[in-house]
DNA sequence: CATTAAGTACACCGACATAGTGTACAATAG
DNA sequence: CTATTGTACACTATGTCGGTGTACTTAATG
């Protein structure tokens, strides 16, 4: 299951990305229309910021907003981030391998190349997935 | 990511699988063999006996032993127990549907369909998982 | 230049989940 | 009867999640 943070990253930076190229947008209004608790999602926002997503201007007229393309952002890197990694155990992780702490042999592991699928599957779904893709279906929030 | 918890009742449910038939089998054999801490290993298999998929004797050559035929057990009722939906989101499980607390309008929302279909996708996958498939390949552990 | 509206920094906190441990008891084989 | 096994369940240590408190910095505007 995935965290809240996650879920509030993902639902911010849609949002941004439906206001893509309009300048910067509160934190407020954010965490209104998508119903986040704002000093929660001042945090989150500012992860986002340091993970060279956003930029921001600070005082009068300032706020968050995208600075990479939508169409350059996909769900896998924001849930990775925010998760650690896509798979279910770290064994099959890309970006976050251990050596399976029980597995006397991991290669004639038969559970890991399940759970090797799945992963493989999942990534590729989420990174098909772009802000762009998400922001211009969005009548409806997620 | 899986807990520990369900890792291990998975890979002591494969342990007793490879000893279907056999009669009990003494907890400290399947910690020892599994590498897992013996006193958390009870709690799990005591766990895994009140789902019905284990019994047990008590007492010397006393122990736990498969209730089900290994081919009738699959990796998905086994993490859906422990982790409580296979789901990423609430909103795309199927045991543990909440609806979306965001979302203004579910069936537009096209993130949730991505997760729908990961949640399909490592359903079938796991479900496909029987003990038995298993216990067959396992000249290793998990 | 003062005021006010924004974001920034970071420490802190309560609640809950995870991963166990302690202690005492009950049943069974021999 | 006694040793060996599982049973029961309360307890605990640690970490993570989901925030909050407080003070500060920057920028626009009038």
């Amino acid at each position: 299951m995935l965290s809240k943070k996650t879920r509030y990253a993902m639902m911010a930076m849609i949002k941004l990305a439906t206001e893509y190229g309009k300048g910067p947008i509160l934190i407020g209004d954010i965490a209104q229309s998508e119903n986040i608790p704002q000093r929660f999602l001042e945090n989150i926002l500012l992860e986002l910021k340091k993970m060279g997503y956003l930029g921001s201007r600070l005082g009068k007229s300032g706020g968050y907003y995208l600075l990479k393309h939508p169409k350059d952002v996909n769900l896998a890197e924001i849930i990775r981030h925010f998760e650690g990694t896509i798979a279910l155990l770290h064994c099959v992780s890309e970006k976050a391998y251990q050596p399976c702490e029980f597995c006397k042999n991991e290669a004639e592991c038969k559970i890991k190349s399940v759970f090797k699928d799945i992963r493989d599957y999942t990534f590729r779904l989420l990174e098909g997935k772009t802000l762009e893709e998400l922001a211009s279906s969005k009548q409806t929030d997620m």
